[in-house]
DNA sequence: CTCAGTATGTAGTAAATTTACAAATATTCA
DNA sequence: TGAATATTTGTAAATTTACTACATACTGAG
């Protein structure tokens, strides 16, 4: 069964390789996927201003045996309630359409990146965590809230972990690094400033460097290793509303990482901790 | 549209009240679903043993306008049948398997929540935070993380936006609060003892008062208004990990909404502030 | 047993999809 | 630039698929 989970990211993601009318189809296509499961093949010709010869070769491109078996995977692909492709907000939406497309986006971000996790830098990163000795979670802006969450939760798998989101802080403490501290950037862009610096700064002492960031920017190139994020955040909206949920994730997955290989003797420590926080809480009525 | 949840369903508790060659294509269909939806009226016809307008009334029995349409509702209803089911890491898991897992309780999780939004309190909160005149944003734990991350958010729409992880901090401002400002709690019990405090204190003055938390908890009690996030988290996993996303999403959610309040006019003011950023970055090469 | 009513299948027709091929367009290399 | 080649796109015919009208078979009541 090669059936993918979302074809229309799938046709999305494809949209420039296509050639003229195919991607007219796809335009089509994209404007009224529900539509197009109910039409005919000349239908959606007609829609797309092209023959019909050219819907059933898009659609054999997509894998598709035919027309008929598009619509299926379409149909399928729909189904599971969620628009698989990011749509901006407009300003013409009002409560009922927008509060939906930012779910459908986030949603469509988690699918898409679980599809191609790096599962080796993720492995390697879990190694490197639950050998140090110190770890640092670096972010700035957004990224700082996401560092802030990380330091919350590996608090609590007893790894000794600090966050700071004052560049000087930061500063002096990768300059004062050394054997087993690890320092874990994060940033959307890999690109800023003030970050690379203190990561060039760690990079001359004997710490380990992690980075959940993009591939090939300046960031990165300072890591021993680094967690690529390939989000492709629309540049038309002000905000990384998306990436940064990608982030928090795949941070869960390294703190999953890093309980399971302390094994099945350190769930009375996590039971303890959640016990400290019982007092501090109303108790259910 | 009135197309049924699960056809498969429907098809089994009529079994009774079907004729015999009705009874042969459920059968059939019942035997072998996804087959059934890639085949065409010949084969299912065969494989039943009846005639093929035998299958084709069967369709119409059930709602379908024909066969195609009928196969096109019993696909989409497979698909939405096989919906995630959340599924708890286990010792026995490995790195090809959890992140996995992780990523898919996530998904599951902002799926649930897209369907039951609560867009009356959304719709209070984003007027409450678009007139006020100052907007906190309180949390602790792994809320204050989400808090900071809102007040980066917030912070980019002109809105005076404060955020304080220290309870002390929280109450001073609590107590001096007047008209015009707007205290937003963020937990996802609602029970955390120090934050209802300060809630409580902010409640004796002129303030507003929205949360994100459990509908019926204490912190919701002092509320104004209360967005309700229902997450059931998984009790045995010992850190709150998908209910803070669902946070996220809905604080985007309120973020959006308070600028579509403000109308196109807006956009050059967050042009203004992405164009602020540009020199704190390495630019691409 | 016959008649009315329903259920089922046959055959023909219409529609939709696919294939084969030709025209048009783009690309490459001299 | 311009001929040669490859690629893309459309036309028309072939094939498959689905539907309709009608005929036959079955069922149950009188």
């Amino acid at each position: 069964m090669t059936s993918e989970p979302n074809l229309l990211a799938v046709i999305q993601r494809q949209l420039n390789e296509l050639n003229k009318s195919e991607a007219k189809v796809a335009q089509a296509i994209l404007n009224a996927p529900e539509e197009a499961t109910r039409s005919s093949i000349a239908s959606l010709a007609a829609a797309a201003g092209v023959s019909e010869p050219s819907v059933n070769r898009f659609c054999k491109r997509f894998g598709a045996r035919g027309f008929p078996d598009f619509k299926l995977q379409l149909a399928t692909s729909l189904a599971s309630g969620v628009r698989y492709v990011s749509r901006a907000v407009e300003f013409s939406d009002d409560i009922n359409t927008f509060p939906t497309k930012l779910f459908d986006n986030a949603i469509n971000a988690l699918m898409t990146a679980k599809e191609e996790l790096p599962l080796k830098a993720i492995a390697r990163a879990v190694d490197q965590i639950a050998q140090a000795r110190r770890v640092y979670f670096f972010g700035l802006g957004t990224s700082a809230a996401v560092a802030r969450d990380a330091e919350h939760k590996f608090f609590r798998f007893n790894v000794p972990v600090f966050t700071h989101e004052d560049p000087l802080m930061q500063r002096m403490l990768a300059a004062s690094a050394g054997v087993g501290d690890l320092f874990f950037f994060i940033s959307h862009t890999g690109r800023t400033k003030v970050l690379v610096e203190v990561a060039e700064i760690a990079r001359q002492t004997e710490a380990s460097i992690v980075s959940l960031t993009a591939e090939g920017s300046p960031l990165a190139d300072q890591s021993h290793c680094c967690i690529n994020v390939k989000i492709e955040e629309d540049t038309e909206q002000y905000l990384p509303m998306t990436s940064r949920l990608v982030q928090l994730v795949i941070l869960d997955v390294l703190a999953a990482g890093v309980t399971l290989r302390r094994g099945e003797g350190f769930t009375p420590h996590l039971a303890r901790i959640k016990d400290s926080l019982k007092d501090t809480r109303f108790q259910t009525s």
